[in-house]
DNA sequence: TGTTATTATGTAGCAAGCTAAATGTAGCAT
DNA sequence: ATGCTACATTTAGCTTGCTACATAATAACA
């Protein structure tokens, strides 16, 4: 079924799917794939406020990408921004009404697409993918240059 | 290690973690992470040339998507383009002497990162991972609306 | 105190992914 | 011939991801 012999080609077929399918899922809650993911996690960090900083580190992925999420997330009312007492480098995100409102909604959503992806799956197996995933996302965590968050290894 | 128990998140976070790697050991041979890979199938497949529609097909790409990388290819002296005889619509990609100069050097990059996520990782346990995957993959092809290449199903 | 390094965020510019819409061709019906 | 439907590719405009650079505030230290 599949010519290529290596996990990479099929995990970014994989992902780019998921995106695509979620983010149809949640078109009229006026959210994307991204933004829904991010946002499901700080409505469920709601009494423990978080930075931007946090974000990145908690999903991989680089500041200036977490920046633009916030921004779209900010401009369509889901979030707003306030200074952090204390250390005024950094931000604190605060989810307002609009994304209680819609947070059931998303959980769902990505509940079912979360199913329809492992149909015919057992128990066991789902639970073994999820092993595996672990395991090479505790590789990236140790390989140089593969963790955005951790970038440049300075040699010294 | 992960507060989620889904496999969404986590192959969004592996399959963005091996693009940047890959993408970073390319830079001194100009291809990208998508650049690559999709090169290294029509060197594979030059006795039987192909077109743009195919590699969306193979890929799992939408045409936008694949359009934009063979743009980039053929600017770079990658590829070249040229009208299929006998269908006009279509157009067939050719290989150019310097892809074939660097593919050997391609495939063995790719294939080093491909042994790093799976350090640690028993040759049976690769097998399983792939196998699981497969499974997904099935399973977004018989779901509507996760594969790009057959989009809209109209009810009629 | 002042200097330097580190941390937190933002901006600019690019590649890659998407949808929607435009163009052009083929095939088939009428 | 004319028109309709399907197919192949491209363009336009968006979000997401990145790196590299800029800015501001804290921390560490002379």
């Amino acid at each position: 079924m599949q010519s290529e012999n290596a996990v990479g080609p099929r995990l970014k077929r994989i992902s780019n799917a998921l995106d695509r399918k979620r983010t149809l899922d949640l078109e009229d809650l006026d959210l994307t794939s991204s933004q829904g993911m991010v946002l499901g996690w700080l409505v469920r960090r709601q009494e423990a406020p978080v930075n931007p900083g946090e974000i990145g580190r908690h999903f991989g992925l680089s500041h200036p990408t977490v920046t633009g999420i916030l921004q779209r997330l900010e401009a369509k009312n889901f979030i707003r921004y306030a200074g952090d007492s204390g250390d005024r480098r950094k931000k604190r995100v605060i989810v307002t009404e609009k994304a209680l409102d819609v947070h059931q909604r998303v959980v769902q959503r990505f509940q079912e697409t979360e199913t329809l992806i492992t149909e015919g799956m057992s128990e066991r197996e789902i639970g073994a993918l999820l092993g595996l995933l672990d395991r090479v996302i505790d590789n990236i965590g140790r390989v140089d240059g593969l963790d955005p968050c951790r970038p440049k290894e300075v040699d010294k």
